[in-house]
DNA sequence: AGAGTGATGAGACTTGGTCCCATCACCGTA
DNA sequence: TACGGTGATGGGACCAAGTCTCATCACTCT
């Protein structure tokens, strides 16, 4: 048996998305947050550096994208090794029982100004790593940030639509149809 | 004679700029801050709502982007109609006297992660005013995006040289250098 | 002279976030 | 069985950001 009731992290998420859905963000302290999940604000920001954090945790996506595009193969165009690695990461983070939670959550990060500030700079984080995988594939500078932008724009589209319960649920196929519809675009 | 000593926000901005300059954002207050400049605390959060924003003054640019674009040659394509709001921009807000100030507040924001999510987040904001008014102009969703991201990163890449001291001091030149690399790099 | 106006000052208050120290349950070893 | 080590937790002091309310003060207008 354990010394203390398991997945404390996992638990102050829960705790988190419930009470911002009922009450809002910003009507939420971090004391709440902890108490329903039967913890305490010290326990709280030992697992999350901040509050605004609770919902974006785990930088993993990052390096996902990263080894996603290095994977992809040497004769792919840039923005199809990025397109390879949106795959690739639909597999590992974007599954069907994810979903609904990250509808839930999406919900709520839009509806707070701090929350989509955040997002923001996740957003930026992972268009620089995309960037920095492509400039290590060889492609040159102006081409991989136009590519990064590009594919930014492209996992923002298929993520918007796969979040959508009256959508499919397989992110796969929400990224290959954006980035045709951006290809053709562009 | 005035009431009191004019232009309390520019002399908080200057304050502030010096200040995070000197020791760094996160170990400046707003007491300190409001002190420099003469003022308190209670008059610094009556000019700005936050610590951040006295370096992110006046959202006038998603309103000037978007008259630029709208203003530009029915003709245009849409990136071009983004260039051409980035020129007229550049003659309002990137002038050759702000570029100092604008280098070094510059180099604040990218010392402090606190202030780049803030960044970021108009960098959105900018980005959605750009797509909005090519939306405006007939051009469909999936190409105002595009454009719109496109046009951001133009905009990046233009302010980052116009910055850079060692570069031309004439942001509309860097926005056609940058327009044609990255149209280039498409 | 006196009332109105608008920017400022002062201070209480809440909350996010940091820090330090005590506690507590388990584990290994004797 | 006893004992010290370890790692997650609790408790509380503390600081700074941000909000709110009320008082003040200098100037303007009548």
């Amino acid at each position: 048996m354990a010394r203390w009731q398991p997945h404390a992290p996992e638990r102050l998420v829960v705790a988190a998305l419930d009470l911002f859905e009922e009450r809002g963000y910003e009507n939420t302290t971090v004391i709440e947050i902890a108490e329903r999940a039967g913890l305490t604000k010290s326990t709280f920001f030992r697992h999350f550096p901040d509050k605004r954090e609770v919902l974006f945790g785990g930088d993993t996506m990052a390096g996902l994208l990263a080894d996603g595009i290095a994977g992809a193969p040497a004769t792919a165009a840039p923005l199809d090794a990025v397109a390879h690695a949106l795959d690739a990461i639909g597999r590992e983070a974007f599954t069907a029982e994810r979903r609904e939670f990250s509808a839930r959550r999406r919900a709520v990060i839009a509806a707070n100004p701090e929350l989509r500030e955040r997002e923001a700079l996740k957003g930026l984080g992972l268009t620089a790593a995309m960037a920095e995988a492509l400039e290590r594939r060889g492609v040159p500078d102006p081409a991989s940030r136009v590519a990064a932008q590009l594919g930014a724009l492209v996992m923002t589209i298929a993520y918007e639509r796969w979040s959508d319960p009256a959508c499919g649920d397989d992110f796969g196929k929400a990224v290959r149809q954006a980035l045709d519809e951006v290809k053709a675009a562009g």
